[in-house]
Order: C-alpha cells, then structure tokens, then sequence
DNA sequence: CATAGGATCGCCT
DNA sequence: GGCGATCCTATGT
C-alpha cells in the first residue's frame, strides 16, 4: 500500500516517472487529509541533463533536496506563485526527480474546492504542476519531507499509495517535458508521461 | 547589495 | 493565444 523506499531508490528515473502513474498522492495538512491519481509526471535526470535544476552537478541551498535518498519530496517556488512538487528518486547524492505534473481529484474534495476557492470539480482541476501542489496543500516549505513514512513533521506529511492500478502501456502518451526550451536538445527527450483514464 | 528570470496559472480578448 | 502576477533563488559586483 504505502510505496516503500526500495521503490524510489531504484537507478531508472524514466521508469520510476511511468510506474508512478496511477499511483495515488496523499497529504494529511494540520490533520486534513486529501489524495489524488497520479496522471501525469515528468522524470528528471540529474547532472547530465540539461533541464534538471541538478544539471552539471549545481549544487545550492534549494538543489540540496535533490541529492537527499530516493522517497524525499523536493519542492520549490516557480514564477513566484506556485510550489512545483517533485519525488527524489534514486541513492543519495544522486540528484534524479520526477515532477507530478497533474492528479485526479481523490479523497478530501471538499477541503480542497476552499484551497482553490472555487464551488465545483472541473475537469482540469488537478490538471497542473501548480495546481496539484494547491489542491493537495502542498508548499515549498515542505521540502525535504520523507515520502516513506505517514509521520512527517507535526502539521505536515506527504505519501504515495499503491492501490493495485494496472496500467497498460497503451494507455500510456509519453512526449517532450512541458517549459524546458531552454535545455537544448534535452528538451526533446521524451521523459513526460501521461496516463489516459477514462474520459480523458 | 542588486538584479534577472523561472519545470505556471488564470483572466482577458 | 497573449500577458501580467509575484517572490524566491541564483548569480554577479
């Protein structure tokens, strides 16, 4: 149920960004618990890749997380608005991460229509690297948390959850990563995977 | 210390 | 489909 740590130390990030689709995101905020299905990642894969924020090795206070062990969650600001949400994969000091780029609402519908404001569930609600971060509650401040465990710190904890979804690799759409034109030929690496649920 | 820019979103036309 | 929001982070002086 709970996806342990040999799950996120495994050496292949591509892999790891396909199999975490279907897999359901769970954060339990100062006691409210919300999830949603994964349905779309991004792998990232460290110092050799040009649109990894690891690549060449950079190393800096907010990069730190990414040389954490597989199973802890990177977060960051993006555009000043948003906090983008990644799992660190792979052993420690290898800095590979899988950005969750959307999730179909789950548990907690509720608590997350007041985080957004908004009266009902669209279809695109989860649909978004910000967005997931924003219905989950999920902050930048809660980097460096340990996917692996349901404890986390006092107010906050992040995990993954394996409910026994098979994919088929049919329903699987992989492509370019979205906003890194500026990775070169990078760019064009096919490390962005979509699961095709039902009526979407 | 100053500055440029970003793994995005929502609202506007 | 175009653009402004918004602020942390990284880098350079």
């Amino acid at each position: 149920m709970l996806l342990p740590a040999a799950f996120y130390l495994r050496p292949d990030v591509v892999q790891i960004a396909r199999d975490l689709l279907g897999k359901h995101l769970v954060t339990c905020m100062n006691g409210e618990i919300t999830s949603g299905i994964i349905c779309e990642t991004e792998a990232y894969a460290g110092i050799t890749d040009k649109a990894s924020h690891a690549y060449q090795g950079r190393r800096t206070l907010r990069t730190e997380i990414m040389y954490h062990k597989g199973g802890t969650a990177y977060v960051y600001l993006c555009y000043g608005v948003h906090s983008l949400f990644n799992v660190v994969t792979n052993q420690k000091e290898i800095p590979h991460a899988v950005l969750i780029r959307s999730v179909i609402p789950e548990k907690g519908k509720k608590i997350m229509l007041a985080r957004t404001r908004k009266d009902r569930i669209t279809k695109d609600f989860g649909a978004g690297p910000g967005k997931v971060s924003k219905i989950l509650g999920i902050h930048y401040s809660h980097t460096g948390l340990d996917l692996t465990t349901k404890n986390g710190n006092s107010t906050a904890a992040i995990w993954i959850e394996n409910h026994g979804i098979q994919i088929q690799t049919g329903d699987i759409r992989s492509g370019p990563r979205i906003g890194v034109d500026y990775a070169g030929e990078d760019a064009l690496l096919p490390y962005r995977f979509r699961f095709l649920h039902a009526g979407g």
